[in-house]
DNA sequence: GAGGAGATCGTCT
DNA sequence: GACGATCTCCTCT
């Protein structure tokens, strides 16, 4: 299936992202994140995502301070940090709170909307395969073929090969529980993911 | 279906 | 030199 006729998906402004990574991830849910690969555009709207704070979060990987490898996080709102993981992952997080604070959010889950051909290639699954194309943060970056040099990049600009748009969506009913994967502070409920959604990494 | 362990390598100490 | 914001496969029930 090709991209459908529809219009050019408005990206989301720097201020969206410029606020508490809570507020952030929870307002994310619905929205497209838009992906240009060669001439196709590949589009996914986020279902689960988690916060990451700043401050007070021992499993944030700012909490250890601004190192080379997370910089971005500490950078202005809006921007990719993707970073390598397990020696075969990336995760992609985009930044939030004002340049020189830490924060952001991390994208767990995606429901694939088009270009899911594509998806399904770069995951070397069948079509049919659906539900297990992007239910995890380390298989939608490597849907969307999201490396490290997309770290850095604006996703608040049409014009990139990565950004995050608006949707007509309408308002999704959340459930909020703690986070996936971490071993410290993960007591802390800071997992956002749309209710009754297939494509959530875990129910 | 659930649970456990290995793979694998960039980054930081 | 150790560890990790994961995934997949394998085993057990």
């Amino acid at each position: 299936m090709t991209a459908r006729a529809r219009r050019k998906p408005q990206p989301l402004a720097t201020e969206f992202f410029d606020r508490d990574p809570r507020r952030v991830a929870r307002e994310l849910l619905g929205k497209l994140i838009v992906r240009r690969v060669g001439r196709q555009t590949l589009i996914a709207r986020v279902v689960e995502t988690e916060a990451y704070l700043g401050k007070n979060d021992l499993a944030a990987h700012s909490s250890s301070g601004r190192t080379k490898r997370n910089e971005v996080i500490f950078g202005p709102p809006g921007h990719a940090y993707v970073y390598f993981i397990y020696g075969s992952h990336y995760c992609l997080n985009v930044s939030c709170m004002p340049d020189g604070v830490a924060g952001g959010v991390l994208f767990r889950a995606v429901e694939p909307i088009a270009g899911i051909e594509a998806m399904a290639q770069a995951r070397a699954l069948e079509v049919t395969e659906l539900h297990r194309l992007t239910n995890g943060p380390g298989k939608l970056t490597e849907a969307l073929s999201i490396t490290r040099a997309d770290n850095g990049m604006k996703l608040t600009d049409a014009t990139q090969s990565l950004y995050l748009a608006e949707d007509d969506f309408p308002k999704p009913r959340v459930k909020t529980t703690p986070r996936i994967g971490i071993t410290k502070a993960a007591d802390l409920k800071l997992r956002y993911l749309v209710v009754g959604n297939p494509f959530v990494s875990r129910a």
